[in-house]
RNA sequence: GGGAGCUUAGCUCAGCUGGGAGAGCACCUGCCUUACAAGCAGGGGGUCACAGGUUCGAGCCCUGUAGCUCCCACCA
């Protein structure tokens, strides 16, 4: 029974079909297997807000690749899955849906309401999300999906933070921290986005107490005047210095604050004074220290000033600002304003305003955990690819700052912290204390407060095996192999699970971190929800298929490049896949009665067979070679280059006549040769684009093949498939061809009609080249009557000729030759041939090169040589002859 | 202020340790050849940003310049 295929790959009855098949047989579940080495990636999770975008599409193609590759090379392939609460993101989302569906704030539902509904939204928005990601291919193990909050990663989070505390690297204190009005929380210095800013320099004075005189100082922040505690100047500022010491005094509050003298002030700038806040802004806190000064706030959490602010309390900060200054100008003590950039912080989620304000927070110590993660990447056991990221990860490891980990949220982590309701005392523990250890009272009551996102995230590379228990996971999957992520999360998650993995574990987390660009739109931009640019990569499976989106982000593409996102490409590329469909219908058609078995008889092969199937083994080496080093584009344009130029265009073609004769007797061989290259490309091509290899693979399998492509050996090259000069012969066939057919085209013979061709070579094993592919000629190259012969005796000036290795070859076309023509484009040939010589006897006649370069690179050039000089000869004669006419 | 990346065909981009400039799309010519018109055959098109340098040899290495992009950063 011979199979029969549509005429068009239709994605549709594919995908969904073969993911709910490869499921079924649990080949994505990873087991703990002593006899096997492991492969591990943990998926980066996805947060449960939203939409998962063309970056989710990216990250989830290279994570499969890798994983179905190491999968098929015999590892215990693990590729755990998994979402993210994302905190603050989850949280305003649900406060928002709340109030607009519900008209409920979260005071009204309260904390155990609010997190119902929030349980509720990741139920939905979580199911969501894994579908999606199935549709990709993804070849998870489901069995192993886990959400940030489950309760093993809760007691994961809570162990890690006892721990912390106990050793002195988590702390509760009073510092200086980024507050969101909008969002109603502190942030982490990574959440903080700086943005240039247009804004004025506000130039004012505070009159310095009994003498008259004036302080100048220069501001972009008036609205903080009321928590000055010093105007500073520079000490070798000898305009200023006679100020330094005496008594300057705010206006309204009529505070007393006294005039210092500080390195940090910069001459140049404004008018050399600066007024300092240590209530609202870094670098002023640390100043303040420095000078034992007091810490005022004087702002709300909500943006607003409080009152501290004399008749200001109540105004919003940007109103503020401007009445200040107008009330300051009422007392002379507002001179001028002029427009200045300078860089705001904003917060990264809502875009909004970051405002420096002080609170009690906890913070983890980074100091002595940032050590041994910036060792491991000097040392070079953490390898970062591309390699100029290592720079950026060390370079923020250096620089680190503590981390502030509490988020004034109720979606997340809580606390471990209770403080005893009569003494005070404050305790962390593991569980709920049943009273205090200091004064034995009773009643505790746990912290509000949430721990930030990132703070569980960092854990997900051992959290998600088990720990902290010693589970057989943990034991066998950790430390993992690969993280893949995209660039942007650098700080917040990568260097946060290496110094955990290290601390908690004593083991780096993964070995390599492959970082790949963002997905932006086709004219360059970052997709975004408020250009409207996004492209859901849904959608386009819908229309095209998993696979051709895979391939679309996959090709041509490199880890150091963004990657622009264009509909076209996807149009495109779909063919590719049409292209192997229709290749697959071919074989099919051809395989009649029992399918053979796909092992190749090595004795009957012809020389297109071996050119074939050596292509392959070449094949094999350089995709193999480039997966191992993450060259995902490369490998990728390997297998389409070699499926669409070699097999389909050239072998396919050349094995026609055999099979349309029923009775060649090398029918058989060229059935189960075309079978063999396809299977194999497929095996190949399989980690990009599962579904189309998966289909492909069952139409042609037979019965000694595996069940399913995704549990096939990776192929290995195989010398005894290895045929150099069956490369070498069949390439010159090809050139011969290629030749014909130009010739043909320049001179407007009609495809339909033959022409009879004569080669001439010399040589008689190139003449046995020929005859062996003989039957090409007429069927690639449209001949009949083929001759091949030592000599050119009498063939006149009615042909057309070209030249190629060791052969020429000549077409007469009688009243169609033009002799100026021919011999125009003869001398273009010659012209060309001439430099190619020179340049070549330039480099081997230099013994610098012969004695530098490396071996096969002259050899290499030596075969040219040797090719080039014969075809030149060759053209030179044909050239004389065309002349002569 | 510090750092990184990019600049290759009309467009989008590859080019892996230096060794005859590539792909896809677009364009031109000819073909509905029984796997595929979502196709086949053939073709045109590039001082590899610019200027120096190293080298027998540079798109690739070094220095500088220009333009674009990004990251980090407590000059108010």
């Amino acid at each position: 029974m011979k199979k029969e295929l549509a005429k068009n790959y239709d994605h549709t009855q594919v995908e969904d079909r073969i993911y709910a098949q490869w499921q079924k047989a649990g080949y994505f579940r990873a087991e703990v297997d002593p006899s096997r080495l492991p492969y591990t990636i943990v998926m980066p999770p996805p947060n449960v807000t939203g939409e998962l975008h063309m970056g989710h599409a990216l990250d989830a193609t290279i994570q499969d690749i890798l994983i179905r590759f190491k999968r098929m090379q015999g590892y215990s392939a693990l590729w755990l899955p998994g979402i993210d609460h994302a905190s603050i993101s989850t949280e305003v989302k649900v406060v928002d849906k709340m109030r607009e569906e519900e008209n409920l704030s979260k005071e009204d539902v309260g904390r155990e309401g609010f997190l119902e509904r929030a349980w509720s939204w990741k139920h939905t928005y979580g199911d969501r999300i894994l579908t999606q990601i199935r549709k990709f291919g993804s070849s998870c193990d489901w069995s192993r999906e886990r959400f940030t909050m489950d309760e093993g990663l809760n007691r994961a989070v809570v162990e890690v933070f006892v721990r912390l505390y106990e050793k002195g690297l988590i702390y509760r204190g009073e510092r200086l921290i980024n507050w969101c009005p909008e969002c109603q929380t502190t942030i982490s210095d990574a959440e903080v986005e700086h943005k240039d800013n247009e804004t004025y320099l506000y130039y004012m004075k505070y009159p310095v107490k009994d003498t008259g005189e004036y302080i100048h100082f220069a501001t972009t922040r008036p609205e903080t005047c009321f928590a000055d505690v010093a105007v500073a100047v520079n000490p070798r500022d000898p305009r200023l210095a006679h100020l330094v010491g005496k008594t300057a005094v705010v206006p309204f509050v009529n505070r007393e604050i006294p005039i210092i003298a500080d390195e940090h002030v910069d001459i140049e700038f404004g008018v050399g004074a600066l007024k300092i806040t240590p209530g609202h802004s870094p670098a002023d806190f640390d100043i303040g220290k420095r000078h034992g000064l007091p810490v005022i706030n004087v702002m709300n959490d909500d943006g607003t000033l409080n009152a501290n602010n004399a008749e200001f309390g109540g105004l919003d900060r940007f109103i503020a600002k401007d009445r200040i200054v107008e009330a300051f100008g009422k007392l002379g003590l507002f001179t001028k304003k002029e427009r200045v950039t300078n860089a705001v912080g904003t917060h990264e989620r809502c875009g909004k305003l970051v405002e420096p304000l002080i609170k009690l927070q906890w913070f983890v110590r980074m100091d002595e955990l940032a050590k041994p993660a910036i060792h491991a990447h000097t040392s070079g056991e953490l390898q970062v690819f591309p390699p100029r990221f290592g720079k950026v990860y060390m370079h923020w490891l250096e620089n680190i700052r503590d981390w502030c980990i509490s988020r004034q949220l109720w979606w997340g982590h809580r606390i471990p912290a209770y403080t005893c309701a009569s003494c005070e005392h404050l305790v962390v523990a593991r569980t709920t204390p049943a009273s205090c250890p200091l004064c034995g009272h009773a009643e505790l009551t746990q912290d509000e407060d949430c721990l930030d996102t990132w703070f569980s995230s960092a854990l997900w590379p051992f959290s998600t095996l088990g720990w902290p228990d010693e589970t057989e996971d943990l034991k066998y999957f950790y430390p993992t192999d690969t993280l893949v992520t995209s660039y942007d999360i650098l700080f917040f998650w990568v260097v946060r699970m290496v110094f955990s993995g290290l601390e908690h574990m004593g083991e780096l987390p993964f070995k390599h971190v492959i970082f790949h660009g963002l997905v932006r739109d086709s004219k360059g931009r970052k997709m975004s929800k408020t250009l409207g640019n996004g492209v859901d990569p849904l959608v386009l499976i819908n229309e095209y298929g998993a696979d051709v989106l895979r391939l679309t982000l996959m090709i041509g593409s490199s880890l150091e490049q963004d990657t622009r996102f264009d509909h076209k490409k996807v149009e495109t590329n779909r063919t590719f896949l049409n292209k192997i469909w229709n290749a697959t219908r071919f074989i099919l058609m051809n395989i009649d009665g029992t399918a053979p078995d796909a092992t190749v008889d090595i004795s009957r092969l012809t020389a297109a067979d071996k050119w074939i199937l050596s292509r392959v083994n070449t094949l094999t080496e350089q995709v193999t070679d480039n997966l191992e080093r993450y060259e995902f584009g490369l490998a990728l344009q390997n297998i389409m280059d070699f499926i669409r130029d070699e097999f389909c265009d050239w072998y396919i073609e050349m094995v026609k006549p055999r099979l349309y004769n029923e009775d060649d007797p090398s029918r058989k061989v060229a059935v189960a040769a075309l079978q063999a290259v396809m299977i194999n490309s497929m095996k190949l091509l399989h980690p990009f684009m599962p579904f189309i290899t998966e289909e492909v693979f069952q139409s042609l399998k037979s019965g000694t093949h595996a069940e399913s492509i995704m549990i096939c050996a990776w192929p290995v090259p195989q010398n005894n498939y290895s045929f150099p000069r069956e490369e070498r012969e069949v390439g010159l066939i090809k050139d011969a061809v290629k030749q014909i057919r130009a010739l043909r085209l320049s001179k407007d013979v009609a495809p339909s009609k033959k022409v009879s061709v004569c080669v001439v070579a010399e040589k008689q094993e190139v003449r046995a080249v020929f005859e062996n592919g003989l039957a090409f000629f007429t069927t690639l190259a449209g001949a009949s009557g083929v001759h091949i012969r030592p000599d050119a005796e009498g063939i006149g000036g009615d042909a057309v000729s070209a030249v190629v290795e060791g052969a020429v070859i000549y077409i007469p076309l009688d009243e169609l030759v033009d002799p100026e023509k021919e011999a125009a484009r003869l001398e273009a040939e010659r012209v060309k041939l001439t430099a190619e010589v020179a340049r070549v006897d330039k480099m081997l006649s230099n013994e610098r090169f012969l004695a530098g370069a490396r071996p096969e690179v002259v050899r290499a050039e030596e075969a040219k040589r040797a090719k080039y000089s014969d075809m030149l000869s060759k053209v030179e004669e044909e050239l004389a002859k065309a002349c002569n006419r």
